[in-house]
DNA sequence: ACGATATGTTACCTATGGGTAATAAAAAGT
DNA sequence: ACTTTTTATTACCCATAGGTAACATATCGT
């Protein structure tokens, strides 16, 4: 409370300290979860206070109200946009055609790609039990949807020849199991880009399934059939993230 | 508050309702942390209150406070019985010998059956940032002792050449994913048993890096290698658990 | 211009739950 | 038996943070 408020530098928020606000509103209601997502990530659901969020965004907590019934929904709503972006790219897949094994590793690239990103990530970290009862119903139908489709594909690549034959419950938790942790140690300042992960992930999780082609992990080595790795001496000390978990 | 109390059909606590009270410290501690894991696994640790967890050991909640400073450190008391379930695992693998490819399996295979126990879950579903500073670097640092002896496990394969050359960091991020995984969707009352997943998880996991022999899926077992479940129907629909998460 | 509506703000309420003080009752020491 | 120490209980404190009420100010339709 200076000199004149220059507006915080890179202020990606509709709210000017006090100035024009003549913003749509399915914009500013965005910016509250875009908002949210980012702290909910940050510092957790329950360290997060709305006069945090509110405070982020230049105006009161009261304010919010105007757009959510409360805390809850703000959570849901974060959850429901990356639940969205999955439904999208499973609607995309499903459109087009290829094997079964194709299929599955489209999924795999571009979830392991949402998995990176902030309303992908709120997929995986938060927790359902945070929600209404009524909330929580409608994320866990949705989960099970997606965990459907993993399983489906590999159900067809089994069926189509091209995935050689497993469990397709296990197979699927597994390769869930390991693109949902992405959503844990994924940094943006790591030096791992999504689609350096993404395209590792697609080899590594789908080529113990795969029926015939083996393919080749993404290490540039220009010609080497057999994964040369790409001179990288693995010293040890990369660290991306937390690791294990 | 009817009749005479007649103790609760099962209770695992050392406190019977208003009796002898004569056990061992150490007892009743570890009493203290097997409530509070299963309450904090089974309702989050935010909404578990420690009323409850006293009241599930038939004490009140000062009472906890004669074996730990606060909540928080029951909680880190928790993840550290399992990081020591976990230490003890890797220090057994360390003695023995094998090639690269076979201490991973071996990790992999304790690891996952870890991940079905309440306080191996304990160390992927409990949010670090709920225990004060000092104890979540001690933690950070469990973490990465586990991390890095995933990652050397493998190195050491690729250089005895059991393990097909990859990235052990990206690796050891995908088998650790995995696993860790099962710590969010696994159910005592489901129908996979521990080491049924261990067993899957196991050859799935090192399937596609192994460098000569193909492990075979445990497929064919005949059916229940443990599971007799109390006469379940198991009708069609099998959940586990969450599915992809 | 001018109400009506949408969107903010300030000030407040209150349930919750971690933590503590004072005290009582066992266990253990002597 | 007695004191001492450990361990439990009852009664309380109080900071936090979600949520609400009452009021203010833009924005907009006409």
């Amino acid at each position: 409370m200076d000199s004149a408020p220059p507006a915080p530098p890179s202020s990606p928020s509709p709210w000017l300290p006090f100035e024009s606000r003549r913003r749509a509103r399915d914009e500013k209601r965005e910016a509250v979860l875009r908002a949210a997502v980012q702290l909910f990530l940050e510092q957790g659901y329950h360290r997060v206070t709305l006069n945090e969020v509110a405070e982020r965004l230049n105006i009161t907590k009261p304010a919010l109200y105007n757009y959510f019934r409360g805390k809850d929904e703000i959570l849901f709503e974060c959850w429901s946009m990356g639940a969205e972006l999955v439904d999208s790219v499973i609607t995309e897949i499903n459109a087009g055609g290829g094997s079964g094994v194709a299929k599955l590793r489209k999924l795999v690239h571009a979830y392991a790609e949402l998995m990176a990103t902030d309303f992908g990530a709120s997929l995986v970290r938060f927790d359902l039990r945070d929600l209404t009862e009524r909330n929580a119903g409608v994320a866990r139908a949705a989960k099970r949807r997606i965990d459907a489709t993993f399983r489906r594909y590999i159900t067809a690549g089994i069926a189509d020849g091209s995935i050689r034959p497993c469990d397709p419950k296990l197979a699927a938790f597994a390769i869930a199991g390991s693109l949902n942790w992405i959503g844990h140690w994924y940094r943006r300042e790591g030096k791992l880009s999504p689609t350096a992960i993404a395209d590792e992930f697609t080899v590594r999780l789908t080529d113990g399934l795969a029926a015939e082609v083996r393919l080749q992990a993404t290490k540039k080595t220009p010609r080497a059939p057999q994964g040369r790795n790409s001179g990288r001496k693995t010293t040890g000390k990369t660290r991306t993230g937390g690791g294990t978990g």
